[in-house]
DNA sequence: AAAAACCCTATAGCCACTTTAGGGTCAAGC
DNA sequence: GCTTGACCCTAAAGTGGCTATAGGGTTTTT
């Protein structure tokens, strides 16, 4: 990995928007890189690592404030551990509250398109009158019982 | 059911926060209601109804465009009913990919918390020494296989 | 020397709301 | 009749995590 990198390198070998970097930066998330006299932003090994590492968290998901409080941790490393495993108790418990109601959601919009095959007129739609017959609280195919949260 | 309603009354009636229905009539999903003397809005029957398909739309997770095209087409009965479905089939594929991707997600996140219990020191913390190993592409218990899309 | 590819800043847009600021109106109790 | 509190109004800004656009400058390739 040849360095000092200039932004489009950085997003190219990290598989980022090179605007993503700049509003990584602009937040306070990615420290102020160097400049080339031209005004280029100039990075080093440092900042790869440090990139990478935020779209790993990215790719599970995590909240962009997560990730600073991680970071936070990283640089003070004599503190507590308890805090960034209540973090990611928190992060897995806010996926796994998600993931069930999206399986309900799936439960239920398989029910809806049972209710109709196209070639009929919107008329005898069956999915049109589910969702009109389920927003009056009338009796059909795809019980709401959980409400999606998000 | 007593008609007609104050905003806040529709609101409570359809568990809907007033900001948005007033967001709603903005963006012109929900029509104009009438207005009292005083400029206060007054819903009657229809709209109860509509609101309560919006908000059972959305409690699939169909986004606001998708709604507004239903309520075109439930305006039309006469056309044809395979655009519905299309849109129900689309919507369902979206949630089914969502769904992959949480499950992945969440099978990481698992693997990530057993690399810790807490009581340790952040130095030598499980899971950010398997975040920053992820990161740089070694092997660790959290194999990022499929990237998380939104 | 011209064209393409790259870089810069600042600002607005996306979704579906939520919050804030700064008011007006109305019913109940003192 | 006057205050208190619950309700209503508008307009604008903020949320998260980017993405896109406008309007430039620089560097590399042809």
């Amino acid at each position: 990995m040849k360095t000092p990198l200039k932004i489009g390198e950085l997003a190219t070998h990290c598989g980022v928007a090179l605007e993503t970097i700049r509003y990584y930066e602009k937040i306070g998330l990615l420290p102020l890189p160097h400049r080339a006299a031209n005004g280029y932003r100039v990075y080093g090994t440092a900042h790869i690592e440090q990139l990478a590492f935020i779209r790993h968290c990215r790719a599970l998901d995590m909240p962009l404030s997560d990730i600073a409080a991680l970071q936070q941790f990283a640089d003070e490393p004599s503190g507590d551990c308890g805090e960034i495993d209540s973090l990611i108790e928190t992060h897995l418990a806010r996926v796994h509250e998600r993931l069930a109601s999206l399986q309900n959601l799936e439960r239920q919009l398989l029910n809806l398109r049972a209710a109709c095959t196209s070639g009929r007129c919107v008329q005898e739609c069956g999915i049109l009158h589910e969702l009109t017959a389920a927003a009056q609280g009338d009796g059909c195919v795809c019980h709401s019982q959980t409400p999606v949260s998000n």
